[in-house]
RNA sequence: GCGGGUGUAGCUCAAUGGUAGAGCCCCAGCCUUCCAAGCUGGUUGUGAGGGUUCAAUUCCCUUCACCCGCUCCA
């Protein structure tokens, strides 16, 4: 399947919209339409249901080390700054960079040092991304190198003093002019205007090919208040997980739950992808369904391992059936410095190159960083051991909240901080996957018993968007008035759609399209005895029951 | 972010420095008794901004979006 033809129905039949699509749209942002939002609503209720709704606490389920409860959360988008600043995400990639035109690569700012240089009656600034004599090396090689010296012409180079941060100079060094930021209100951040033109990038052959520095920053910034100054800044949430952690506390003081148990939450979340591509695959507002469960450090592997299975099943029953759906534990050095252990499910979606497969969910043994990052300060690796990180005063580099956030069993008498598993799926990139899997095409005779070409939506009939149509077979005889009358009596129990326009297989036609399962036909039988045809999607059968017992009969098929 | 390509109706595609066409879809009516194409009529468009020109969809510039490759990907 083309991806292309799977985009031009989603856009032709109101699944999926680009945001803001009159005004030319908006990179990494989609609307979903009519019947897009029924899709997703599926897919989120299917979760919330089956992860916390229909879950049963008294006995354990099938494969589970233990009965264990299942709370949910919804928390607020915009949190304290402090929040980001613990759990790692303000550090990890908030830097000024710079990229080079010539060899297309990127570096930070503050890490690109190098030495004036002058030869030939030409002065360069000779950058390296290394440091330390490595860098003396480089750039005393690549300043040979420029000026076409050979080894024993080295005296000709006349440096200039020792290695300086691209960042520390000054003129006249380098002309950098922090523009007044009072100019600049909007984006509250000096903007730099620098003359690079005789800066030699690190990668580089020839002068001038690096860029201004640019900020980049993977969160969204808000300011809270209606003033706006830098002690006010805020972020749009990376990711839901975080404001389960801070409500650890909350939720154990006022549920009486006890460990083991989970919190689940579903919610957008925020992330400036550096390449949002893929339709909705990478999109910079997203939604989440995250279960933060909680539970002893002893039998943290077990329900790991558990969470892990229950989650790829979840999607082979809901039809990520074939082989493009996957899970895949991941490799010691692939595992962030604080997870025990993460499987990724995956699926092969169609804009991947072959043999490819993209996220649709990890799973995550994450130990106890979180609780602990948000009670002690933000925690880095040593050696086997996470401990606080620190300024160059000794001080944590991050505060944490100083909250006691370990668990007392009342049972065993045992205090412990919990360990945490967590299944963190993206809702977008679930619908994606699951409309990418029903996307179908065959073939289905016309009315001359001529094969044609048949474009379907094979979708589980919990996740389509309509669950039956309902058409009389022409329009008059009195069919109409007998098939409203079912619509009427279908209609306040599921999403039903009533369609008396044009040929009934054109309306057939259209409603697999949609992928809806059933359609539901009055024809001239039925005013005699009463009973109607129920045509099903897939196999394109058709069998009768009374008109009376369709809504029993489609319940039924709904829920197999 | 870099390089290349693309942008005409809801879709597929024409055309021209001088009134933008067709098929499909859609809508109304007629016809129609089970799997899209019967008849009649109808709606809809040059991604956005600027420039050159008497006149720009066409030429130029900028911008936006999408596709491909590279880069990145918490």
């Amino acid at each position: 399947m083309e991806m292309e033809q799977l985009v031009a129905l989603c856009r032709r039949r109101g699944f999926l919209f680009q945001s803001s699509e009159i005004y030319g749209g908006l990179q990494g942002f989609w609307d979903y339409g009519p019947l897009g939002v029924e899709l997703k609503r599926n897919v989120r209720e299917a979760w919330w249901r089956d992860m916390v709704t229909a879950h049963n606490e008294l006995e354990p389920p099938p494969g589970a080390p233990s009965a264990f409860e299942m709370v949910g959360l919804d928390c607020s988008i915009i949190m304290h700054p402090q929040v980001w600043k613990c759990s790692g995400h303000y550090d990890l990639f908030h830097d000024f960079m710079v990229d080079c035109r010539e060899s297309n690569k990127r570096y930070r700012y503050d890490q690109v040092c190098g030495r004036w240089v002058e030869c030939k009656g030409q002065r360069i600034f000779v950058a390296s991304d290394l440091g330390g004599d490595e860098g003396i090396e480089l750039t005393r090689h690549k300043a040979m190198k420029f000026f076409n010296l050979r080894g024993k012409d080295a005296d000709a180079l006349a440096w200039e003093g020792t290695l300086v941060s691209l960042a520390e100079l000054e003129e006249p060094y380098v002309e950098l002019k922090i523009i007044d930021t009072k100019e600049k209100p909007a984006s509250g951040k000096p903007s730099f205007l620098v003359d690079f033109s005789q800066v030699l990038g690190p990668d580089a052959k020839t002068l001038g090919t690096l860029t201004e520095p640019r900020e980049f920053n993977l969160m969204l910034e808000t300011y809270p208040g209606p003033v706006r100054d830098e002690s006010s800044k805020a972020f749009l949430r990376p990711e839901t997980a975080q404001g389960i952690f801070v409500n650890f506390k909350n939720v154990c003081d006022s549920t009486r739950v006890r460990i083991p148990f989970g919190i689940a939450q579903i919610g957008k979340s925020f992330r400036n992808e550096i390449t949002p591509r893929n339709f909705t695959f990478r999109s910079r507002e997203f939604e989440q369904m995250e279960i933060e469960f909680f539970c002893h450090p002893d039998t943290s592997p077990e329900w790991y391992r558990y969470w892990r299975d229950r989650r790829y099943q979840w999607y082979l029953d809901l039809g990520l059936a074939g082989e493009r759906l996957r899970l895949r534990d991941h490799e010691k050095d692939e595992l962030s410095h604080y997870s025990r252990g993460t499987a990724d499910i995956e699926y092969a979606f169609p804009f991947l190159p072959t043999g490819e497969f993209g996220e649709l969910e990890g799973v995550a043994h994450r130990g106890d960083f979180d609780l602990r990052s948000h009670a002690e300060g933000k925690l880095v690796r040593q050696g086997d051991k996470l401990v606080v990180e620190t300024d160059a005063e000794g001080k944590p580099r991050h505060r944490g909240s100083g909250k006691d956030l370990s668990y007392f069993d009342d049972q065993t008498k045992e205090r412990f901080i919990p360990h945490v598993i967590e299944p963190s799926a993206g809702a977008d990139r679930a619908t994606l996957a699951f409309l990418c899997e029903a996307y179908r095409e065959d073939e289905a005779p016309d009315e001359h018993g001529k094969p044609t070409k048949r474009l379907f939506l094979k979708l589980h009939p919990r996740l389509a968007p309509i669950k039956a149509a309902v058409f009389p077979l022409v329009k008059k005889d009195g069919m109409p008035e007998v098939a409203r009358e079912i619509y009427k009596t279908l209609k306040p129990h599921f999403p039903v759609f009533y369609d008396e326009k044009s040929a009934v297989g054109r309306r057939y036609r259209r409603q697999d399209e949609v992928g809806t399962p059933f359609c539901i036909t009055v024809d001239s039988q039925t005013l005699q005895d009463g009973t109607v045809t129920i045509r099903d999607r897939d196999t394109l059968r058709q069998w009768r029951v009374h008109k009376d017992e369709c809504l029993d009969e489609l319940k039924t098929r709904l829920m197999a």
